[in-house]
DNA sequence: GCCAACGTTGGC
DNA sequence: GCCAACGTTGGC
């Protein structure tokens, strides 16, 4: 069963114009430090999800591009590396807390933000609009992704590709 | 820069 | 196990 995600990127680190710019337009989605996140990434996510990309912390969040989910998880290689902010110098090395995906960005679209989101009768209840929200992983429903997939494609969600 | 929300830490 | 203090997220 193909499920659906809600990720959110800050643009100044991975945007979708980084994403789809990247080989394969694969990216390592780092730093998630946050387990109910992990957890997502480890016991639900599945290649070929179906992902909204999300701007977040930058001057208009909102969704920006469909992607889809393109690996299982493995380490993330940033807990181990004191120089990145994401270091996690409490995670065992024999057993790393945090894991990773990697996430194929497949088109950028015109921007849906957090206003034109809450705006939105048929997205009530999306995960990422409650109040006080700050995950970084979000479920999202197949009633909403049809709806906002229609909105910015036609329904015409880019074909699967090769990884 | 502010601050609400919420997760984590650590003393007890 | 409780809970106050603290840190982080992320919109505004």
């Amino acid at each position: 069963m193909t499920r659906f995600w809600l990720m959110k990127s800050e643009p100044e680190e991975c945007s979708i114009d980084d994403a789809l710019a990247a080989a394969q337009a694969t990216v390592p989605w780092t730093g998630v430090r946050n387990h109910q996140a992990r957890n997502f990434m480890r016991d639900a996510m599945k290649v070929g999800d179906g992902v909204l990309f999300y701007h977040s912390s930058c001057p208009e969040p909102g969704i920006v591009g469909i992607a889809r989910v393109a690996s299982g998880t493995r380490p993330d290689p940033t807990q181990f590396d004191a120089q990145s902010p994401y270091f996690d110098p409490k995670s065992p090395s024999g057993a790393p807390r945090w894991l990773l995906l990697d996430v194929q960005a497949l088109k950028k679209t015109r921007l849906i933000g957090l206003p034109e989101l809450r705006a939105t009768p048929e997205l009530a209840g999306m995960v990422v609009l409650q109040r006080g929200n700050r995950l970084s992983i979000t479920p999202v429903s197949e009633a909403h992704w049809r709806w906002i997939t229609e909105k910015l494609l036609g329904g015409q969600v880019p074909a699967r590709q090769k990884t």
